[in-house]
DNA sequence: GGAGCCATGTAATTCGTTACATGATTAT
DNA sequence: ATAATCATGTAACGAATTACATGGCTCC
């Protein structure tokens, strides 16, 4: 009696299940879409989403067939099978795993007691600026994407609401980003014009405490 | 001409200097502190500190010594080396690549097509309320840091402003989150009592276009 | 009697990135 | 000229998780 352990997250395998129920595409075609939509909040390089492709082959969850072209490489056209279809509603339908946060940013200005508090402040406003740029690019897509499809907020359209859904929650995230770098330059430079004591007590920048 | 190449991230190493950059630590003790703070925006697991910790001391930017005891397993402390400040510095210097978001709940959320919308909106309102309990956990402990070491806004302490910024951030996040869940859970409620067409434009959903 | 702390390490495996490899066509 | 698009794959490495391995002490 195998027990099969149930193989964790592949959630690339899933994103390309996403991608191929919508219609069949070759390998190039999933990468284009991949990186016009799905990069936003999800990540995979060429290399990998066509090793994924080929091993998702080899499970049975799309059928290929290599289509032979001159002047241009050939390429491999993916279909998705019923099995992969199951496996695609399988992992919506399960619960999400919280997935931790990882902020580079975070880390270095928890630590950033080692670095003179104008470079700290430079870098704050850096990214604030960065953010907020990223946010004024989402807005135009949602102009754009309006401008092509009506106000999103009045769609009827099932597909068009999702991709609503997760544009807004890229905007609210680059606007807290880019509002939080910007208060967080202001508190460094207020505190350190103050006096200011060196030493923090010992486990002072603990947030869970024991005893 | 040897042209090394500046070994890309190594980010959890940076974030051990950091915390030994405070003082010495054993093995142990850094990863007690790691999971009361660090774990907030970083993670790794035991095996990873314990592995990095002893290749940072083989690189000599920390320096060991082996304590025996009994009653209860030897431990070993560690002490950072003026070259471990220095990476330390160095890489606090450095320009914070920006890291792309990877969210698997946005990712569920595009594909949602696939799902009953009734099961979307169950899992767009529990996220929301985990998201809802995470924010009162943190609003918990800038409490208990206030209680401790007086109003976070007005400290003059270094290292404590510089906790008081993340975990500001953390609120801040887990405060959009929360209110973009319980939008998102209305929106497609709002959206799914309507009519609706069943079938969007190809690429209706790209975010980028491309003419 | 069981959970949880103390305390360190290794091995197997998977996941992800970078680099290697090729090469015609089309638009600026 | 040169960059971008089309189009697919492999190899080497690095990063990260899971499981293996050990074992006494303390608190409930």
């Amino acid at each position: 009696m195998a027990s099969h352990r149930p193989s964790p997250p592949r959630t690339l395998r899933c994103a390309l299940l996403g991608l191929l129920a919508r219609r069949p595409l070759t390998g190039w075609e999933v990468l284009k879409r991949f990186n016009r939509s799905i990069i936003f909040f999800w990540h995979a390089k060429r290399s990998q989403i066509y090793a994924e492709l080929g091993r998702m082959e080899h499970l049975g969850l799309v059928t290929s067939r290599l289509v032979t072209q001159d002047g241009r490489p050939n390429k491999r056209h993916y279909t998705i099978t019923p099995a992969g279809r199951a496996a695609l509603c399988a992992w919506l339908d399960r619960p999400t795993p919280v997935e931790p946060v990882k902020d580079e940013l975070l880390l270095r200005t928890f630590f950033a007691e080692s670095l003179p508090p104008a470079r700290t402040v430079a870098y704050l406003r850096r990214h604030g600026e960065e953010h907020a740029q990223v946010l004024a690019s989402f807005e135009a897509i949602r102009g754009a994407l309006e401008a092509r499809s009506g106000p999103l907020a009045a769609t009827d359209d099932r597909a068009l609401v999702f991709g609503h859904l997760v544009l807004e929650q890229g905007i609210r995230f680059e606007r807290m980003y880019a509002e939080w770098c910007r208060w967080a330059a202001e508190t460094v430079e207020r505190a350190c014009g103050r006096p200011g004591r060196a030493a923090a007590p010992d486990g002072a920048t603990d947030f869970i405490m024991t005893s």
